[in-house]
DNA sequence: CAACTTTCGAGAGCACCGCTCTTGACACAT
DNA sequence: ATGTGTCAAGAGCGGTGCTCTCGAAAGTTG
């Protein structure tokens, strides 16, 4: 698998910088996030590593895939785990695995999901795919429930006409059975989980306000399960 | 009002360092906010900014109640032009609100709501006054619809002793008579309606998903309108 | 009015940052 | 053995937060 000695060398080295990269990352944030200091760490002079990263956007954007790629490995993981027919179970697991994922990296949930570090731009066709996992996953399950008839369709008013063209467009472009009134449910039970998920992460919540938050999100998740249309309990 | 003329002409370099400090802000984000660039703008040598802010975190916390009290007469000034009796509207007011603030202030609204400021701790002393009126406006409606007997009561299984006590101090020191439940919901609109708001402030819907994102927004609010437990139309 | 005190801006300086350019050494392929 | 390409090092530019000292101006007091 590996090239020539060289190209062995170069990965090597570019993995190292990514690992202290991400070390920086979790300990001192995105804005603390510097090329000297990775080049101290990594044992050489600043100037060395802009041979293997062109800038220091260059080094977020390697970290931004390198954490959405690790999250939507948590979340597939912990779906996985679920029985194939307990759907909501299913959700909840995909919710708590964000959950659990955004408090032991707080840093690295906030690079893909807090402010937009200023002056940086994700380049879209690197970060798109590895950054539509968890949603995709989410729809993944709704799709799979609406299939096994296990999905209560909302009930509501038709959506507008703009709104009802987005969401054909997104049915069509993942071949989508499930009606656009679900998509359109589980698209807003996808940002209110990250609401959820970042007031905890962020601690909008204050520090004494709730001694035990993983409560307050268990209830969360099961007011959002009974909004996807899944039945609480099937038996 | 105006006591000597030092202590007039400190004020008014005060007021400029914050209009300054906004403007900045609003421009470049947080992270690029330079207690240098204030200076220039203010015709000053860095180390003068020194005599009035003690740090640039001092400045940013200063930003932070500005924001958090311009966000809170927005909201405030929204449910008050509503009818006094018609709450899902004084809610669906409120989102519109923080929604309008958020999309015309992204920098300022990441501040309060994004990524935490690495480094950067806000004294709880300063800011959880200012940083409370938009969830204490939001449970105001939740009790002022519970009191005209305007709201149902969510059903759901009774919440687990930790949140339940938690639930019950937010409910005396507020002194509300709305049931743990309707408190223990209303938060969790809370974070639905702050995530609805930070994924489209934030970007993370992506730049064409969806052609008319208000839409969507107004769909989330009907949602939450149902889940709060206010009868859409009570006519 | 004169003397004293307080306040403030200016400037220099420290250590850090991102980034660029040049230089010299080394490993590799021919 | 002779090129060729890759690499680290170092100097340097302009930027940052922050501290210190100094002199001038303003306000206060006798």
């Amino acid at each position: 698998m590996a090239g020539t000695p060289r190209e062995r060398a170069r990965e090597q080295t570019m993995g190292d910088i990514v690992r202290i990269g991400r070390s920086h990352l979790a300990s001192q944030g995105a804005a603390a996030l510097s090329l000297r200091a990775v080049a101290r760490d990594l044992g050489v002079v600043s100037s060395a590593v802009y041979r293997y990263v062109k800038s220091r956007d260059e080094l977020l954007t390697l970290l931004v895939v390198d954490a959405y790629g690790e999250l939507g490995d948590a979340v597939d993981q912990a779906v996985a785990a679920v029985p194939a027919d307990d759907f909501a179970e299913q959700f909840r697991a995909l919710g708590r695995a964000v959950r659990g994922w955004g408090l032991r990296e707080p840093a690295r949930y906030a690079l893909l999901f807090g402010s937009p570090v200023p002056g940086y731009q994700a380049p879209a066709e690197r970060t798109t795919g590895p950054g539509t996992r968890v949603v995709l996953a989410l729809v993944a399950i709704a799709e799979r429930a609406w299939q096994a008839d296990s999905l209560v369709l909302p009930v509501g008013r038709p959506e507008p006409e703009g709104l009802a063209r987005d969401l054909e467009a997104i049915r069509g472009e993942f071949g989508l059975k499930a009606p656009a009134a679900v998509v359109s449910r589980w698209v807003q039970l996808w940002a209110s989980l990250f609401g959820a998920v970042s007031f905890e992460v962020f601690g909008q919540y204050g520090p004494d306000t709730f001694s035990r938050p993983e409560e307050l999100f268990e209830g969360q998740l099961q007011v959002l399960v009974e909004l996807a249309g899944l039945a609480p309990n099937r038996s």
